[in-house]
DNA sequence: CGAATCCCGTACGCTTCCGTACTGAAATAA
DNA sequence: TTATTTCAGTACGGAAGCGTACGGGATTCG
C-alpha cells in the first residue's frame, strides 16, 4: 500500500479521498466531504453482516465500497421480500435523510465488502449544517425510492426469470467483477420465490450460455442476453439514477 | 355554507384554515401554513383526473381532501402497477420535496374528490423558506415510501385475495364512507391482475358477509373481517405514518 | 480422515392465477 | 324507447410456481 501525496496535509484519522470509491463520498463538494471525513471510519463488511434491523435506531450510516447490501421488508407474519439493494453507488440510513432515527427495514450485506460509514449523529449534524449535502443525499434518497417502486412493479408483474435476471443485473452493476458469489437460497429469499425454482431458472440461464454456475458462486458471461430476459423490468431506476446524480454509476 | 369568523382577519384569497380536511395541511404550524395559504386553490379532482404523468414536470402539489389518488409505476413495455395510494392524509408531488421537478409515475384519482393545489414553484419555494414546514413533507414522504415497500412485499407474497383486501382497506382509511365507487376493471389494473380475478375475489367476499357490491360500487360490511383476509400485509405502514406524523390518519 | 453440514439437482401433485372469450344485465346515449 | 356501451358473471384449458421431499456431491468441521 503506497502512501498518498494528497493526503499529507490533513490529520492522520482522515482518510485520503483519492482512493474512496464511494459514488456518493467521491461527488460531494470538498466542503462537504471535509465535513464527513473526520467522522468516517472505515469498516470491513461481511457476508450476512447486519446493518439495519427494523424498528431498532440507525447507528450509523454506511457507505458501501465494494459488496452489496439488502434491504428487506418484513411484516408480522415473517413474509420478507427484497425492497432494494444499494451498493457503491450509495448509503444506507435513508430514514436520517427523513429526520427519523429508525430503520423501517432490514438490511445485511448480501455479498461481502467493505466501505466506511460514519455514526448518525454525526450524520445527521453534517446534512443539517450543509444544504448541498442534504440535497445530495436527498437526491440518492430519491433514487432508492425509484428502485423500491420498480421492485414492486417487478414483484407483481414479472415471471421468475425476468425477476432473477434483473436482480442479477443489478448486483453486476454494483460489482467489479462478473462473478457473483451467492447460493440459489439467498436469491430465493430476496425474491420471495422457492429456492427449486432459482435452481431451474438458472439452469435455463445457463444452458442458453448467459451465466456459468458453481457451487456458491455464478458468472455472468453474456451480460446483453441477461438483460434481454429482464426486458423492460430492468433499466428505469438505472437512468432515474444517473439523471438524478450525474452520469456515474 | 356558513361564513367562518377565523376567515375575517385573512384576505379573501386564503381560504379558511378550520375547515381544511387535508391532514398535512391542518397539521403544520400557523407560520406555514400563512405561506402556503396565498397560495393554495380549491380544487375539484374528478375521477380518472391526471396529476401526474411520469418524465413530464410535477406542475402542482395536491392536498387532497376526498377522495384517492393512484400513484402507479410504469415501465417501457408498458406494463404497470400501483405502487401507492394517496388521500387527505398526504400530498401528491414528492419528487419536489427531494429537489427533482419531474414525476416518476403516473398519479390519477382513482376515486374522485376534492382537495387544494399550489403550483411547484410556489410550494418549492415554501418548503425552501420553511425549515418545519420541510420537514413535516419529508415525513410524509417517508411515510409514502413505506407504503411503496409493503406493496413491494404484498405484490410479491400475497395471494389476491389478500392483496385485495389490502387495497380496500387503504382505500376505506381515506374515504368519509363505507363505500368504495369502483368497477372490478380498475382494481384489476391497481393490482396487476386479471379483472375476472377480481371478480371471484369480491364473490367470495360477499359470499362471507364481508363487503356488499353493486355495478361500479363496493360497499365494506364487515371491516374486521377484511382485516382479517389481509393479515399481516395490511398495517405497517399506517402505523408508522401514525408514529412518524402524530396519532391523525 | 471420517462425520456432519451445506448446497444443488430433480421430481410430483397441487394451487393460484392467467389468457381468452362469451353472455346477459345495467347504465347511458340517441 | 331503442341502441349502444359498459360492467359483471362464468367457463375452460393451460402456465407458472408452490410445498415438499429425497438423494448425491461438495465443503467444512472435528
Amino acid at each position: 500500500m503506497t502512501i498518498e501525496a494528497g493526503a499529507t496535509f490533513m490529520n492522520d484519522a482522515t482518510p485520503a479521498r483519492d482512493d474512496v470509491r464511494n459514488r456518493l463520498l467521491a461527488k460531494m463538494s470538498v466542503q462537504d466531504w471535509a465535513l464527513l471525513a473526520p467522522h468516517l471510519e472505515d469498516i470491513t463488511l461481511k457476508e450476512r453482516q447486519v446493518v439495519e434491523v427494523p424498528n431498532k435506531p440507525i447507528t450509523h450510516v454506511y457507505f458501501v465500497e465494494t459488496g452489496v447490501v439488502s434491504v428487506v421488508a418484513v411484516n408480522a407474519e415473517d413474509h420478507r421480500i427484497e425492497v432494494g439493494v444499494i451498493g457503491k453507488e450509495g448509503m444506507t440510513g435513508t430514514p436520517l435523510v427523513f429526520g427519523d432515527d429508525r430503520a423501517q427495514h432490514s438490511a445485511y450485506m448480501q455479498i461481502g465488502g467493505s466501505g466506511k460509514r460514519i455514526a448518525a449523529p454525526a450524520f445527521v449534524a453534517a446534512i443539517g449544517q450543509s444544504p448541498s449535502l442534504r440535497a445530495l443525499v436527498l437526491k440518492s434518497a430519491q433514487a432508492f425510492m425509484i428502485q423500491t417502486a420498480h421492485t414492486a412493479l417487478a414483484n407483481g408483474r414479472a415471471k421468475l426469470e425476468e425477476r432473477l435476471a434483473r436482480w442479477l443485473l443489478m448486483a453486476h452493476d454494483r460489482l467489479d467483477s462478473d462473478a457473483v458469489p451467492l447460493t440459489h437460497e439467498f436469491l430465493a429469499v430476496m425474491l420471495g420465490v422457492r429456492r427449486a425454482g432459482v435452481t431451474v431458472a438458472l439452469h435455463s440461464f445457463e444452458r442458453r450460455g448467459l451465466i456459468a454456475a458453481r457451487r456458491g458462486q455464478l458468472t455472468l458471461i453474456n451480460r446483453t442476453g441477461i438483460e434481454e430476459v429482464a426486458g423492460s423490468f430492468y433499466g428505469i431506476p438505472e437512468t432515474e439514477r444517473k439523471r438524478l446524480m450525474g452520469e456515474t454509476l
